[in-house]
DNA sequence: GGGACCCTATCGGAAAAGCCGATCAGAGCA
DNA sequence: TGCTCTGATCGGCTTTTCCGATAGGGTCCC
């Protein structure tokens, strides 16, 4: 194993930079048998004479000549460490990887990558679409930073910072008898078809919890994959749904045959929030985030 | 002044690898109590946590992964410097800094370059003109490596590594009377007008003493800067001189107006030699060098 | 939820390296 | 031939580095 420390590669470099062993080691602030000592042990480790000392001045052989460029760029490298530290330091400033659940990313991305470029021009970040458990496994292993998600109650292993709450609200086609009131509940919907996204996202369950279980059976309702197709099949009249307000205010339910109706139950919204790693060391960097979203109201409507 | 040993930086890249410190421990041969303290004094110099710790896997902070790309970096560079060291140690595999007088440089230079080129590919050979005395006072401050001249016994602060005898043959007009002769000697050309390069080139003493001092009083030469300029003064009959076999051998006197005649003088001819720093650190690439002029026979009709 | 297991941090003592001042040997210069 | 300057060497001291043992947490399984 090489034994190696830069600050010797540095005397190094301000030996030849000073033409003599004495004069650097002056400059350095050492003794002149430190320096020499450091220099042979540089020589033994590389595996060659770096100067010829036999004449009055110091001759840099073509080795020292290889090695003094090298050692310039690696002081370089290491000068910039320090620098690269105090940028880390900065709050939102370099790779962030966060996830999102499919009920929210289509939505909420296009406005929130503006807005972060914005505020914070410094941060790279990288996202990943996924459904509420994966993305916890995924910040639990450490391959995702943070996650935005809507089941703060699953989290309990998390640190959580809540952003803000989400209404959900109930979607009919025009026609409907539902569609010019100003709200809706859980009662009025009472028999209707009721369309859901499918297994393993989380918004089915705060749908099925919102208009009360017991209302609707399970097998009653219709599944899709993603809010657009809910949409289009509430516009088809193949039932009704709720959908989240993030959702509707990016325009998901802006077609000229659904209308959105207020639904009023007490648990016609979800939680928003961000899931990251108790005790992580970036935890700063996450406050960061949320604050930044809860400021700038691009989701939820204030905290609960 | 920072305080880093390279070493660290392999433990932080073998600990990344590894996923665990003690896993990383183990490969690398060392206690797992030495490794966590080598990545705290790591981050302490850089100022900043490289790693997440917090979690069952080790997580890499965005500091961390910039600086693994740099430590990856360095360590390439760090491990080239033993490659560089069994390059420098082949004969004449790097930078030779050679002089030459200029009674030799511009005939010897063409077949030299040639020949040093297809022998040694990887010498780097950087080529200067000067007179003696510039010469061996560059190579005493090193700023050469080694002088090839003609004054070998001028130079005993050196070591000289002869290369072989320059005979130095007499130049005359075709229609001069000595012209057909095989040889000639000094007592031929008395009283004949004699051409000498200026002062300071070492080949204008070696004609005068090949001549014989007595023979010619100074204020009756002419003098010329270059050999070239000589020959087409003997030309223009304003003189006989003498010129060296390796100007002659490069075509020097070859126009139709001018011969060569042996010249029969105990003076006749000077030592080339290769002068250089006595003790220097690259004496073997300097004998090389004499070995493969020598060998060539590029120059000198052999050692004396 | 309790316990086993794995992980990293910390501590005291031993080994190694880094450093210093003093001294020695050699080169260059007068 | 001395004198001066320069780098190498040596003994002793300080600092760093390393190790084994141990402590403190987190994770996972029962």
């Amino acid at each position: 194993m090489i034994n190696l420390n830069i600050r010797h590669l540095y005397y190094f470099i301000i030996l030849v930079e000073s033409g003599s062993f004495s004069k650097a080691a002056a400059h350095i602030g050492i003794g002149q048998s430190t320096l020499s000592g450091a220099i042979q042990g540089l020589e033994a480790t590389i595996g060659g004479p770096l100067l010829d000392r036999t004449g009055r001045e110091l001759v840099l052989l073509p080795l020292g000549e290889a090695v003094l460029r090298r050692a310039r760029d690696i002081m370089a490298q290491i000068g910039e460490l320090p620098d690269l530290a105090a940028r880390s330091a900065r709050p939102l400033s370099s790779r962030l990887r966060l996830g999102l659940i499919p009920s929210i990313a289509p939505f909420l991305l296009p406005r929130m990558l503006k807005s972060l470029k914005r505020a914070f021009p410094e941060l790279d970040l990288y996202v990943r679409e996924g459904m509420t458990h994966t993305l916890l496994s995924e910040v639990r292993t450490g391959r995702l930073d943070v996650a935005l998600i809507a089941d703060i109650n699953g989290a309990e292993d998390f640190d959580i910072a809540e952003i803000g709450r989400d209404p959900l609200l109930l979607v009919v086609p025009t026609d409907h008898p539902l569609a010019g009131r100003n709200a809706a509940g859980p009662e009025d919907i009472e028999g209707e078809q009721l369309l859901l996204l499918d297994k393993g996202h989380c918004l089915r369950q705060h749908v099925l919890t919102a208009v009360g279980a017991d209302h609707v059976t399970e097998a009653a309702a219709v599944s899709a994959f993603t809010i657009p197709t809910l949409m289009h099949m509430v516009e088809a009249h193949i039932g009704i749904t709720l959908i989240p307000e993030v959702a509707v205010r990016a325009g998901a339910a802006s077609q000229s045959d659904v209308r959105t109706v207020r639904f009023d139950s007490p648990h016609a919204w979800r939680t928003l929030g961000l899931a990251s790693r108790p005790r992580a060391a970036r935890s700063a960097d996450f406050d960061a985030l949320a604050e930044h979203l809860r400021a700038e109201g691009l989701i939820g409507i204030g905290p609960q």
